[in-house]
DNA sequence: ATATTTGCAAACGCTTTGCAAAATT
DNA sequence: AATTTTGCAAAGCGTTTGCAAATAT
């Protein structure tokens, strides 16, 4: 019997680390509401990090998602998109012009009562509506 | 000025036809609660028809689903599923096992009315709930 | 010094598409 | 006969990954 030297089985990751592409990545999305694909934050991060890649956005939008600083959207058609804002809350996308707009709309406690009752863990949830925003709306019943 | 034959502005499309594979996939659908991918889906019809291809199974749930004879969830991680229940209901994917549960839950009207009432038109929504479904819920806790 | 992170390019998974042949109406 | 649909293979899109060099701790 070998001794082992302290047991990795957990495939631990170590601390993030602060780099200037993470910090700009972050700060691309602050007050951002336009709910950007991966491909627009690059392209905004770009303009300040000339060299930077595709793949480190892509790298840096996942960890931060996982970290909990900002929110993966996925809308089920098309790219995943991101939040900024990771509170509670739902995204409208619109049938006409693609646009995501946040809903401030947390899911009543009864709906998820009854879940757990039957034995559930409910986490978390993603609720997208689709239709049609005020200005298409409007502009649809002028046609 | 040369006379227009009938203007094919509006690239309609013909009446769907009913081929076996079409009939096929649908069936393979009807009463599989599973919420199976488009691959399983290949797989289970392909027992039937040994020649079908992907490509039709795919091109079918696509149809069928913009026909609302079924309905399609994008999970956010992996593939489509699909769904042979089209009335209104949200999904339950487990975080341990992935399996994916209906859950008979409609949005609560106030919700959308005060979305109505900002010049919101909403047709339809989707709301995925993640967490623990009740078997691995109690798998966890025996940890 | 050690571990993480980067940029690059190549691979990946899922899905869609162009095409000629086959099948449905 | 006209049009849709099929199977096949290839392309597509968004995303992830292997790697050696660069960077943060």
């Amino acid at each position: 019997m070998r001794p082992q030297k302290a047991e990795k089985t957990d495939e631990v990751q170590g601390l993030p680390r602060i780099t200037k592409q993470r910090r700009a990545i972050f700060a691309a999305l602050q007050g951002d509401a336009s709910h950007p694909t991966a491909e627009e934050v690059y392209l905004r991060v770009k303009e300040e990090l000339p060299h930077i890649s595709l793949a480190t956005v892509y790298r840096n939008l996942k960890l931060l998602a996982r970290q909990g600083l900002i929110r993966e959207i996925s809308t089920g058609e098309g790219p995943n998109r991101y939040d900024f804002r990771t509170h509670e809350h739902a995204h409208f996308q619109c049938d006409r012009c693609g646009r995501i707009l946040d809903v401030e709309m947390g899911l009543p406690r009864e709906l998820t009562r009854d879940l757990e009752r039957t034995g559930f863990r409910v986490r978390s949830h993603e609720l997208v509506l689709h239709g049609l925003c005020p200005d298409c709306g409007a502009a649809s019943s002028a046609d």
